[in-house]
DNA sequence: GCGACAG
DNA sequence: ATCTTGTCGC
């Protein structure tokens, strides 16, 4: 396996590439409302109104079919305004660190789709099943895929990538003591002082929390601020709809699945 | 060498 | 990611 070594090679070349095209601030044309609702309908200033979730969920039997899934939900009424699923064929492994060149090809297929379909509703920012910059060289899934369609995106983990000394056992325990209300979050501080993300407590029931991290055109302020008011359960619900659709799509087609 | 390792 | 039953709680 002395090609593995060589791919990773490259691959981390291409990551320190798209890294030059990094943007970790608020940088876009809209703003965010106090509180999502019909003020998202007010004229003058563009507001935050389309947001969009995407996943890929698997068969056991085949590594190499997914399903992927785009969802778009108008966060004024939390209603879905928009769906597409494609069943894909993955030509690359998962490999812990590069996520994005086994998923992204997938994903940006079906924001292609629906930039040419569906312009007008077309997501301001984008939840991703992963990490942006909460990663060991600060290039996740989400802002590898933020770079390349240039759309602000977050990253959202269920599971912590343990970078600069932070461990999730740890960070648990910390998010344990210190996030006590559904809201609640704490910055996930690495060895080094750098912030990597955070950790956000979804809902009053929720003790484990979900890794939020900046993915593109976004500050992790405002991401976090965003995620908080969408979750109504531990994902925020972009994404929780985005795996739900995709599960239930293989399992319905007779793929296999739960 | 050892342990870690998003999805 | 996926494999899985029961079970605690509102």
């Amino acid at each position: 396996m002395e090609e593995k070594a060589a791919k990773k090679k490259l691959w981390i070349q291409e990551q320190q590439a798209l890294k030059q095209r990094l943007v970790c601030s608020d940088s876009f044309p809209w703003v965010v409302p106090e509180k999502f609702g019909y003020d998202c309908e007010g004229k003058g200033e563009i507001k935050l109104k389309y947001i969009g979730g995407m996943d890929l969920s698997f068969v056991k039997e085949d590594e190499t079919v997914a399903c992927s899934a785009l969802v778009v939900i108008d966060a004024a009424t939390m209603a879905t305004v928009y769906e597409d699923l494609e069943i894909v064929s993955l030509d690359m492994p998962y490999i812990p660190g590069f996520l994005a060149f086994r998923e992204s090809p997938a994903l940006l297929s079906l924001l292609a789709r629906m930039k040419s379909s569906r312009p007008e509703i077309f997501p301001q920012l984008l939840m991703v099943d992963g990490n942006g910059v909460l990663h060991p060289r600060g290039f996740g899934l989400a802002s590898h895929l933020g770079v390349l369609a240039d759309v602000p995106t977050l990253g959202i983990a269920k599971s912590l990538f343990e970078v600069d000394g932070l461990s999730e056992r740890e960070v648990k325990r910390s998010a344990r003591n210190s996030l006590l209300r559904a809201g609640d979050a704490m910055d996930l501080v690495g060895r080094s002082g750098k912030v990597w993300g955070s950790a956000l407590r979804s809902t009053g029931e929720c003790v484990n929390p979900v890794f939020v991290s900046t993915g593109h055109r976004i500050s992790l302020e405002t991401g976090v601020e965003i995620v908080r008011k969408l979750c109504k359960f531990r994902v925020p619900e972009p994404v929780r709809l985005a795996d739900k659709k995709s599960r239930e799509y293989l399992r319905v087609n007779g793929y296999t699945k739960s």
